[in-house]
DNA sequence: TTGAAAGCGCTAACAT
DNA sequence: ATGTTAGCGCTTTCAA
């Protein structure tokens, strides 16, 4: 690897002028010096060492990105397009960190970016805690968090990037209420984070909407294991027991997310019960696997590429201009539909359980 | 942040002093020295600056991971559980670039991870030029690949960690004849890499010792799409049309990974076959998401975390010693069976095309 | 047993 | 328009 004074040598001018080029003061520089320069560099196949600069300035072109575990489906789709937009648009790289939901591994994975002078993280967690986060960001980090609303009337020097979640649940319900059904039921592994807290409100507001809040359930269980990347499937299929056995048996379940409802999916199989003939099933997420189900799954697809594009500028944006207030940004949903939703079996509909459609509150 | 010249005022010795406890150098120094030294770092929660280190010593503790998309389950979790590794087991961090399969982009990384002086890279690639690999070994990286045996008689100055292809292909192959199935194919995505090629060898190895060599076709298709994350399953599906159509139609599928084995199943299905009653289905990689296809995908197992952990010993080790030369280490996989394979329907065994088992050759 | 000092490759005043 | 130089935070001889 040759260095500044190699090129400088090379070239028959000072390092400075070297420098120079290579941050773009080239204004008042004779044409010519600035040619033999360029042809020095790339004759020696020149490329700064990156330490050094970040030893000078403070700054180096990366960004670490947390998340709970790349195997989930969910995190390698986000983290592909946060990796392909910050690389392609703006030149960074990504360090990646897996946390497991583990506190001391988020603390730990702070330490080393600022100990390697990466000044820009992406975070998604979903502890309840919050206070680490922020102590991060009073010892220098830059940090926009992904699916997880400021927490209203805290401080947060942190950008805060996510769907609409009341929306999404609301679409999800709405369209199973539209396709006739009247037991409702949203299906999530426990512990309320501040996404899933909207996304009951918002799959009960669809119900209260049409008249039905007394005929929508949430449904709550956790993984025996303790961080799998299966623990959210596992989730479902566990409950899809429970709701199988369920009286009045809701039709028509909201999964908090895709891979929770490929648990659903597959325990309903598991007890006999058929999707969509017995039971409609919707997701949110839209994963490209939701297509390869049995049923293919109906979901609420996030707006992943849009929002990935956002959470890199952002962080990119303040560390340029540490003076730009942290902010909200909000992506709408919209409803994919396949197959996992069908009108309830006649049955449910004949039930005593079953309100009239719109009937008044 | 405080520096070691902070450290070293605050304890009230020299920065030598402070580096040499740093670094291990600790044997002929006074236990009451040290005692002030450990304490003074913790005082100041000091944590030495990694890019200076770096720019001195020209070491770092990060590993460059180079995967065709992160957003493909197999690579999420082979991801995973190399950065786990690193982190838990080294204390290294990972830099992860995304290169879709194309050549620039993996040169691109090379080059970045060089500038920022990072010196180990683990690559998972599938293209079919090895050049610029042994390009950028030559200009300072320790490289592994996985899952891509070095070609026969090359230099390879690259460790290669894969699984025993051949063995998994004729495992596969070998548990649908033990099932009774005699019509055979292999389903993979065009273009061979090396390991495809294995696969294939394996598959024909285990027909052809069952006498079912003039039986057991490969079937081979590429995606629309240039480079998509669906792209396997999506060349699944679109086989399954063509394998429906085929006769004598295979009644036993070996898929050349699980993602491709999902299309399989989603592709069968829209024709109207049904799996495992008119085709049988096994896949290769033991994704968690196989227990959750309908039917649950039977599979041959890698064991990922083994081999990550080997992956990551390996660049760490080289990156200490040079002169430990590059090896191969393949991992056996393992048979998992689930609800895909059953034995071939009647109509299929009767047919004239099937040959008698075991007949001689 | 500890300290002084040179230097890793770069940037950015400041000089010229 | 270009050159000189101090210094970013650390490691490591070498000297004391």
């Amino acid at each position: 690897m040759s260095t500044i004074a190699d090129v400088a040598r090379h070239a028959g001018v000072s390092v400075s002028t070297i420098s120079n080029v290579l941050n773009g003061r080239v204004e008042r520089m004779r044409a010519e010096t600035l040619e033999r320069v360029r042809a020095a560099i790339s004759a020696l196949d020149y490329r700064p060492n990156r330490a050094a600069q970040q030893l000078k300035t403070g700054q180096t072109p990366m960004l670490g990105l947390l998340v709970p575990s790349i195997a989930n489906p969910m995190y390698g789709y986000i983290a592909r397009e946060v990796e392909t937009s910050a690389q392609e648009r703006h030149g960074y790289r990504v360090v990646l960190g897996n946390t497991y939901r583990n506190r001391d591994k988020e603390v730990g994975f702070f330490d080393d970016l600022l100990a390697h002078g990466v000044r820009g993280v992406i975070v998604i967690s979903s502890l309840a805690d919050e206070r680490h986060f922020e102590q991060a960001v009073q010892r220098g980090l830059v940090m926009v968090s992904y699916d997880r609303r400021a927490t209203p009337g805290a401080s947060s020097a942190i950008d805060h990037v996510s769907v609409d979640n009341h929306e999404a649940a609301r679409l999800a319900a709405a369209h199973l209420i539209e396709r006739g059904h009247r037991e409702l039921a949203f299906v999530t592994a426990s512990g309320l984070t501040m996404s899933r807290r909207e996304k009951i409100r918002g799959f009960r507001s669809a119900a209260a909407a049409a008249g039905l809040a007394a005929h929508a359930r949430v449904i709550d269980g956790s993984a025996s294991s303790d961080y799998g990347d299966s623990e959210m499937a596992d989730v479902g299929r566990m409950l899809a027991a429970r709701i199988a056995a369920e009286r009045p048996r809701p039709t028509g379940l909201v999964a908090v997310n895709d891979m929770l409802a490929y648990g659903l999916l597959a325990g309903l199989r598991d007890a006999g019960l058929s999707v969509p003939g017995d039971v409609s099933v919707i997701g949110m997420d839209g994963l490209f696997l939701s297509s390869l189900m049995s049923p293919a799954l109906t979901t609420v697809r996030l707006p992943v590429p849009a929002m990935a594009r956002t959470i890199v500028e952002r962080v990119i944006g303040r560390l340029a201009d540490p003076d730009i207030p942290a902010g909200e940004f909000l992506f709408a949903p919209e409803l994919e539909s396949r197959g996992s939703v069908a009108p309830p079996p006649a049955s449910a509909s004949a039930s005593a359980s079953a309100p009239v459609r719109r009937r008044r509150t």
